[in-house]
DNA sequence: AACTTGACTAATC
DNA sequence: CGATTAGCCAAGT
């Protein structure tokens, strides 16, 4: 069976990709709190963020998922305000040590990280040290 | 095959 | 800081 034209491997099956995104989740210690957009890059898919919400969201194993330890930039929760899973996002990170304010994680006093990782290794992608840095 | 929808993000208002 | 708009990428209709 030769016949077979290209195709070849350059594109990765998208179930490989979901695959991919759920192992960093999985992969997400206790208190590591980080954005899809990161995990998008920490799984090889920089740039697809919203594929990231669509791995979770298709997660066949959610229950065991740490999926509450993934935010939106800036950390915030993306689910709607009084909306049962933003709730329950919010509860689970206080249950491990993050202390939420209404759909935002608090952060390391008014640090700007944009990719926010709150016990990440290697992160902090810094966001450019605002203007008049008042505290 | 075109259009809509979505667990995103950044910039504006 | 919340609401809007626009850009982006893939899946579902």
């Amino acid at each position: 069976m030769h016949n077979c034209q290209m195709t070849s491997d350059q594109s990765p099956d998208p179930d490989r990709q979901l695959a991919a995104i759920r192992a960093v989740v999985s992969a997400l210690r206790v208190g590591e709190v980080v954005t899809y957009g990161l995990v998008a890059d920490r799984a090889g898919l920089p740039g697809r963020a919203r594929l990231v919400g669509l791995a979770l969201r298709t997660a066949p194993d959610s229950t065991t998922l740490p999926w509450h330890r993934v935010v939106g930039a800036g950390g915030r929760i993306v689910f709607p305000a009084g909306s049962e899973s933003a709730e329950q996002q919010a509860r689970l990170l206080r249950a491990e040590g993050i202390d939420v304010k209404g759909r935002r994680v608090a952060m390391p006093q008014g640090a700007d990280l944009d990719a926010l990782l709150w016990g990440a290794p290697g992160a902090v992608k810094m966001r450019r040290s605002q203007k008049g840095d008042r505290r």
